[in-house]
DNA sequence: GTCTATACATCGATAGAC
DNA sequence: GTCTATCGATGTATAGAC
């Protein structure tokens, strides 16, 4: 049957992208090699063009799953009265997801990997992630872009501290809470008109 | 003469160094080919091992080269009445620094090249950029670890936003005042015990 | 789809002659 | 110190049998 065709070979790319993991795990991003990866996973080099045009595909699949991973996580957070908890949980939990796979982290939020580009199919997957965010930050009043950017600064700080400087550790992360105090003490002192303001 | 042939050797080291950083600028530092490195500078790829041992011994030079540049610009900030203006001062001058060159900034403050570790010597010259950050702080009432920590995820989010995003431009280094107004007030508002105060 | 086999270009690195 | 020659590895890709 068709289906079956079809399911195996999407077991199989599953089974590709998972020893992708482990390799980059292992070697980092770029030490992925396609000879080992075929060994893992039982296959010729030449049969993974089969399944990844190229090695940039592979990496964009990597790519996508680790967005769509994320989106998942942001979306299963829990409802908050308060818009600004939403926040603070939203970058706790961001702040988790990054510290649990650096690898990962890398691939998603630091140009590493040469020439890489997501496609423009991988990419929705990030811009979706972003625009949960702007809509948490638009409750919770932030939503000049220069506000915005402020807020991406502390996130991407503790995020490249904590993983560049103490990965598996905490010293960063613990900042969160603090961080996001002081941001939003920033953002209360310095009042953006808005929309519906009178 | 003996002081004539090394004089002779320090020149070429310094014009593979040179050649390096352009290779480095047009290509990436990964994108460094030893074949055409030793090409620019008039010589066969394997002579250049006559002058690093390695391709991560020339990262490791390039990497010292960029941290005294910095502790060289460092110490030439002018003297400033407040203290907290030298915090100013010289966050605005790593900003600048930063964005005049971001493969420098990659290979000083990014970990991108796999297996690279900086040698004793070279790590010295960052340790001394560290000492001149932290006696700056310090003078300006920041000593304990947990405000230096913020302070650092503040620079590093400014410089990693900065040149990832807007390479070239000031989108995020235009934060860099309102950044530090925001840690200073944070710092005021929960004082620490200093060794001075009674 | 998967294989064998092969090819090409590039890379960092080393041996050994001079 | 500098060279030629070479090694082993990489990513990439294709041809052609089954």
């Amino acid at each position: 049957m068709i289906d079956t065709r079809a399911r195996r070979r999407e077991a199989k790319r599953e089974q590709i992208l998972a020893a992708a993991w482990t390799l980059a795990h292992r070697d980092g991003l770029g030490g992925i090699s396609l000879r080992e990866l075929a060994d893992l996973v039982d296959l010729r080099q030449p049969s993974l063009y089969a399944y990844f045009e190229s090695k940039h595909a592979l990496y964009d699949a990597m790519f996508e799953a680790g967005n769509r991973a994320l989106v998942e996580r942001t979306r299963a957070l829990k409802p908050t009265e308060d818009a600004r908890d939403a926040v603070v949980d939203l970058t706790r939990m961001l702040l988790e997801f990054v510290t649990e796979d650096v690898v990962r982290y890398v691939l998603m939020f630091q140009r590493q990997i040469p020439g890489f580009e997501p496609s423009p199919n991988s990419y929705a997957a990030a811009l979706e992630f972003y625009e949960l965010v702007r809509s948490k930050l638009s409750a919770a009043g932030v939503s000049a872009q220069r506000d915005i950017d402020l807020f991406t600064t502390l996130v991407a700080g503790l995020a490249d501290q904590q993983t560049a400087n103490d990965p598996g550790g905490d010293r960063w992360a613990g900042l969160t809470d603090r961080v996001l105090a002081m941001f939003f003490a920033e953002i209360d002192s310095k009042p953006t008109k808005r929309k519906g303001a009178r």
